[in-house]
DNA sequence: TTCTTTATTTTGATAAGTCAAAATGAAAAC
DNA sequence: GTTTTCATTTTGACTTATCAAAATAAAGAA
């Protein structure tokens, strides 16, 4: 069994990974974890040992097959609990996160089969996050929107959902457009601003409503 | 924040001494935590230094009040998780325990009372044990029957449940009856058998059933 | 009273995670 | 091609919870 400490290093490469099984930076899951970066770099070794990560030293840490299953797993403990808590227990959308992070590693695999067919088999938590399937796989829309993605990815615009004239105008106007590469500099959900980043172009701060009606991919 | 090992030395301490603030011995507590006795008696002076405990050294451990309210805390969201996963997730009654075991350290107060809520307030888990109040008062009715008090100690009869004239006939024949005293010696739950130790009387087995249709009170 | 038994406590180690702060390496700036 | 900067790694230490095994104390037997 892993410990609450290596599913939660180990839910974070693959969170910060963006799905793909890019190296994640020490600094990065230090920032994540709350940890120094120190401990990282111990934890990280030790987690190579039990082959559950790939460690190149200076350059980052990657999931192994084995290492990618156990953090999906927690993944879809963490979602499928925020469901409940939301779809069920009627829990405040704020609350919800702390709540599932101590949740996801105290739940068993058949409480959460259960509670899976009780929430009808949801494929997005309530933020709108895709669930890992039972098998391990995790669709693939990953980032849905510029509200919802990793920060400071390169990302490339799929889609604008709101179709009024005005917000279509707007989007036009400052070039985001199907196709348009754009990054997240920084969201702050408390004042709900969203900050992008692109080539050639000056900072652009989105509400975050705005920014959940553009869809985007990893650019490569 | 009291520790997963905090909450659970206490809320054994709280099972072991039935409600009652009777001392418990540092060999019990090492066996119901499945731990050494030196380990018991380390974590207990810990537990002592925090006011949580209070340690007579060669004579056993007792709850503060502050050790009690954490315990009461534990064994309120034990009982009310067990009484989920029976009742919502219709789970096996045999599953119940050891999951909860571990839920009752990951739930917070603010889930717990939604989840009681859900539940109607309960005031008894499936098992018949009775859910401390969210005020701390924990019903008094401790060990309901021969089939959920604790082994050991002394008790008497209150109450025979079962009304048909051959269960009946059958207890009074073995002085099963209101008022006497008895002890359970040996509890079973694989084979479902209880087995009673009387004074002045060979040893008595009963099935789990006829166990709990014996209520008891603490002798003392 | 003295001896024996048994529970409890002590002592010394260990494993898992963590931090602070110094050392190192690699990339960026000059 | 040095020098500077910044991320990463190393080192030594600490905390929590545990065990094994030796020491001790209290109770019961002789």
């Amino acid at each position: 069994m892993a410990s609450v400490a290596v599913e939660n290093y180990l839910k974070h490469v693959l969170l910060l990974s963006a799905g793909q099984n890019e190296l994640v930076s020490m600094g990065a899951l230090a920032e994540a974890l709350s940890v120094v970066p120190g401990t990282v770099t111990t934890m990280v070794k030790a987690l190579a040992q039990d082959r559950l990560v790939v460690h190149t030293p200076r350059q980052g840490v990657k999931l192994t097959a084995a290492g990618r299953r156990v953090a999906l797993g927690v993944l879809r403990k963490h979602r499928l609990v925020e469901t409940f808590l939301v779809h069920v227990l009627k829990m405040d959308w704020s609350a919800v996160h702390a709540e599932a992070e101590r949740l996801e590693h105290a739940i068993s695999d058949s409480v959460l089969d259960r509670l899976d067919a009780l929430l009808g088999h949801p494929t997005t938590d309530p933020h709108g996050d895709p669930i890992p399937s039972r098998q391990g796989k995790l669709p693939s829309q990953v980032y849905a929107t510029l509200a919802t993605c990793p920060l400071g990815r390169p990302l490339r615009i799929v889609r604008v959902t709101e179709q009024t004239a005005e917000f279509l105008q707007f989007a036009e106007h400052q070039g985001l457009r199907p196709g348009a590469p754009v990054r997240v500099a920084d969201r702050n959900l408390t004042a709900g601003l969203v900050t992008l980043r692109r080539r050639g172009r000056p900072a652009l701060a989105l509400s975050l409503a705005a920014a959940g009606w553009i869809l985007v991919e990893p650019a490569r």
